[in-house]
RNA sequence: GGGCGUUUAGCUCAGUUGGUUAGAGCAGCUGCCUUACAAGCAGCAGGUCAUCGGUUCGAGUCCGAUAGCGCCCA
């Protein structure tokens, strides 16, 4: 035995023979360094785009934890990465980390108990201190962003180690990480570029605002969450003429911010007050009664007030009406001063309308809805009890409270022009599975504002810009400083503008730096370009881009996917890739989505351990596209037990193959010539066909069960029909065809399981084989040689073998005898045509049933009957 | 409110263009030390294919409705 016991290493790679013992212990550790040392997985950056299978891997947010629906659909993606590579293809597969944005920031703020104050000077001797203090420790922004570049860090590597252990055949040397200097300077650039074709503009417009985040957020980040509520009905007198309007809202304290009334055009019982006015209780503002289609006949009167702003609606009314602003709500969820009287605040009755606010100003949303209740009750503008409701209300899908909607500057992505040209290259993708492009399509459809990329957050990439500061200290917004492309990536609060010294930073005729950072997907948006070196490295690029795959979980398609799709169209005027693969959720055992709060996220690196990469690989290989799949250990316990039997069978297979240094004594394809032989690689012909079709289609899944299904009949059936023939001398010809034929179907299911078991299979593989398993070419029927040229008869001589042999033990079995004991008649009765092929088969069948004479009876009807001897 | 998916054995799931008696694994039960594997092997049992209706010679499969579950959009 020429197996030294510590395994593989470095230099050669000839065959290393066959182990006494073989085991799954360790593997993971010894290939994955064996892996890395030879470069396995190294992308070939000769090959040209049409020889190249290009990735655009998901960058995991690094500072959320680790759960098992990591391993689930990165194992998906890796499947088909191998699949490629053995097909011929230079694989292109980064690995990228999402630690830009406020679940760093979060997560900093609590490991380390501090505080981002803006306002701070740079502290170049802070330290935090071991344990997070009880009260935050507000540090500068320069501190913070230290700290959260610290943070993630650490992050990356427990990331890492999982991805290594599990096996993901990830270039590592094309790693990248969202707020890198790379990342930001294609997202800098990006932004520049849009800019300079006018398709990312800054204005003044109603934006979804969290109060507690103090950040804009765009509609993609959105969520509804039913809340209670109450409808409260007020009273509007008419001007110059009788009678009142009564309108339902929820939102009553936004009655100062109240611009119009609206009904539906059709609605007959508002339609003669269309065009005239009505007075706003408390606050005597004569607005307009209008008609728009969005109004609900249906809802509380049928007439609603428009506030600028209660919700989304309020600023389609707004803006399709052409109606002014009155803004109420500040940044902070609280009222702001208003003085009434004045421009844009007029009023019938200024005197009230001012004794009526004061109440109001400087609370928050909620407690100046109880006050304006008890004032509206007082002056008896509020008709009946409020009645409760419960509705929907939308959340930033990270915040605790509703979101406000706010006036303010931010620069927006010009979506709204693009609907159509989005909804085509929607179609254009190849969507796995397909019906997935049907959420892509509704949300396009349902956009309703231009895409917010700005945010009022201190981790993430800033906009290269400033504003020039005019004599009087006014910030000149509408004229933008664009950063050179040449200088980025730049930070605008440290970096001065050309033509400008650091000393006018914030001076009259000085500049200011936009306070602002990009929305994070922003700068995820452009992970193709990020990856493929877009810019910097324009070779790199023009081999890679557009990609072949983007892998990713259907949450995430109107963000993610649709914004790099955004991208692609405005900076390449293509698609980001031509195919997009949808993994699931791992639900738990009852079918839920698993979640953080009920505690039952299920932490993966153990489940490695314990079952071992390819048992986990395999449960995860299990999910088919795009559908979600109950944690289920006990598949990792069947992927052991496929890990193991690959194993022995191999060994058991190799035993008869090659001798004891791996050396393949079996003679070539041209051997095969038994007919049992020749059905059985028939067989494995058509699965390769079918586990490649699959694969092609990113469905690893069906290539798995089809795979794993002809191997355990091949185990049972095959291996125990040919066993005692394949001891026997190569030089003749039966022994030699079942050699022959083992060697061909052994190396053929080693390459077909190598996607989903890397390590087992290169482990076996490097027994008898030089080389990686992982860059062998994937199997195809042409390399069975003659063995499938032969007509085939009209039924499978190995299908009716197995078929009488398995009658055979059942008699075993029902006498509860053991399966070595003799059968001393057996008797078939069956087809003429099934006869002769049993026939074609009849010592394997002798050999290993165990069976003394063989009695055949041509009938219709197929019987078997079997005589077992006398026990000895 | 509109849409997408899903419902098959106790559990997890296959079931391709409609075509014998609906399959597999796990769990259960009964056996077997069989020179690759007891981490194994052989066998048994277990299903009104969610419900109702329709098309068809024939429906788990196609069509329509209903219900449960999950999700997307408004």
């Amino acid at each position: 035995m020429s197996t030294d016991a510590t395994g593989p290493s470095g230099g050669t790679t000839g065959p290393r023979g066959i182990p006494d013992k073989p085991g799954l212990e360790g593997l993971e550790a010894v290939w994955a360094a064996r892996w890395e040392e030879q470069g396995t997985y190294t992308f070939d950056r000769t090959a040209t785009r049409d020889q190249v299978f290009s990735i655009d891997t998901p960058p995991p947010t690094v500072s959320g934890s680790l759960h098992i629906g990591h391993v689930f659909s990165y194992t998906h993606t890796d499947a088909v990465a191998r699949f490629q590579r053995m097909r011929g293809k230079a694989v292109f597969y980064p690995m990228g980390w999402d630690d830009n944005g406020l679940p760093t920031e979060r997560r900093v703020q609590n490991y380390f108990g501090v505080r981002c104050d803006p306002s701070l000077p740079f502290d170049p001797d802070f330290e935090p201190p071991t344990d997070p203090p009880k009260d935050p420790i507000s540090v500068s922004r320069p501190n913070f962003v230290a700290l959260c570049h610290r943070l993630t860090a650490e992050d990356e590597q427990v990331f890492e180690h999982l991805w290594r252990a599990l096996g993901l055949s990830v270039d590592w040397s094309h790693t990248y990480a969202t707020i890198s200097e790379r990342a930001q300077r294609v997202s800098q650039r990006g932004f520049l570029r849009l800019a300079g074709r006018g398709q990312v503009v800054q204005r003044t417009a109603p934006t979804l605002w969290d109060v507690d985040f103090r950040t804009a957020v765009s509609q993609a980040e959105l969520e509804d969450r039913d809340r209670p509520g109450a409808y409260h009905r007020l009273r509007f007198p008419r001007v110059g003429g009788e009678g009142s309007v009564d309108i339902e809202t929820t939102r009553p304290e936004l009655l100062p911010a109240c611009v119009a009334l609206v009904a539906h055009p059709d609605d007959e019982r508002y339609r003669p007050l269309f065009g005239t006015e009505v007075v706003t209780p408390l606050f005597g503002v004569r607005v307009p009664v209008l008609a728009h289609e969005l109004a609900d006949p249906e809802k509380g009167s049928g007439i609603a007030m428009i506030c600028t702003f209660g919700d989304t609606t309020d600023v389609t009314w707004w803006r399709e009406l052409a109606l002014p602003a009155r803004t109420v709500v500040g940044r902070d969820g609280r009222l702001l001063p208003v003085e009434w009287g004045t421009e844009g605040w007029e009023s019938d009755t200024p005197e009230a309308a001012t004794a009526a606010y004061t109440e109001l100003t400087g609370r928050t949303v909620k407690q100046a809805q109880a006050r304006i209740v008890e004032l509206l009750t007082a002056s008896g503008d509020l008709i009946g009890d409020p009645s409760p409701i419960t509705h929907p209300v939308k959340f930033y899908e990270k915040g605790d409270r509703p979101l406000e909607i706010v006036s303010s500057r931010q620069w927006f992505v010009l979506t709204l022009p693009l609907r159509e040209r989005l909804l085509a290259r929607g179609e254009q993708l190849d969507w796995h599975p397909p019906y997935m492009a049907q959420r892509y399509t509704s949300w396009v459809e349902g956009l309703n504002g231009d895409w917010n990329i700005s945010r009022q957050r201190f981790f993430g990439v800033p906009f290269p810009v400033w504003y020039p500061v005019d004599e009087s200290g006014e910030t000149d917004f509408d004229a933008p400083i664009f950063a050179d492309e040449e200088r980025l990536p730049v930070d605008p609060s440290t970096d001065v503008p050309d033509g400008y010294d650091e000393a006018r930073r914030a001076q009259p005729g000085g500049f200011v730096g936009d306070p602002d950072v990009m929305d994070t997907w922003a700068t995820s948006s452009l992970t193709p370009q990020i990856a493929g070196g877009w810019e910097d490295d324009p070779d790199l690029f023009s081999r890679v881009f557009p990609m072949d795959v983007r892998p990713q979980a259907h949450e995430i398609i109107r963000t993610w996917l649709f914004s790099t799709v955004v991208r692609a169209e405005l900076e390449h005027g293509s698609l980001p890739w031509s195919d997009v693969a949808i993994s699931g959720w791992v639900l738990d055992p009852d079918r839920k989505k698993m979640s953080k709060s009920k505690g039952d996220v299920v932490t993966p690196l153990p489940l490695v351990e314990k079952h071992g990469a390819d048992a986990v690989r395999y449960w995860a290989a299990g999910g088919r596209p795009g559908t979600d799949t109950a944690f289920d250990e006990g598949q990792m316990k069947v992927g052991r037990r496929l890990a193991i039997k690959v194993l022995n069978a191999s060994r058991f297979a190799l035993g008869r193959i090659a001798d004891e240094d791996g050396v393949v004594t079996a003679p070539g394809p041209g051997a095969v010539t038994a007919p049992i032989d020749r059905a059985m690689l028939v067989g494995l012909a058509a699965v390769v066909a079918e586990a490649t079709a699959a694969f092609e289609g990113f469905d690893y899944a069906r290539a798995l069960e089809r795979t794993e299904s002809f191997f355990w009949s091949f185990c049972d059936d095959y291996l125990e029909l040919v066993k005692t023939r394949a001891y026997g001398d190569a030089a003749e010809a039966g022994p030699a065809s079942a050699q022959a034929a083992l060697a061909l179907a052994l190396s053929a299911l080693l390459r077909l399981l190598a996607p989903i078991l890397p390590f087992v299979t290169e482990e076996v593989w490097s027994w008898w084989q030089p080389g990686s398993i992982h860059t062998a070419p994937w199997p195809s029927p042409g390399e069975f040689g003659p063995a499938l040229d032969a007509t085939p008869g009209p039924v499978s001589v190995l299908e009716v073998t197995a078929g009488v042999l398995g009658q055979v033990r059942r008699a075993k079995t029902t006498a509860k005898r053991s399966m070595r004991s003799q059968v001393s008649t057996l008797t078939v009765a069956d087809r003429a045509e099934r006869i002769t092929a049993l026939f074609s088969a009849e010592q394997d069948l002798r050999d290993a049933g165990g069976v003394v004479n063989l009695v055949t009876v041509e009938a219709v009807e197929a019987v078997v009957e079997v005589e077992l001897a006398d026990e000895e």
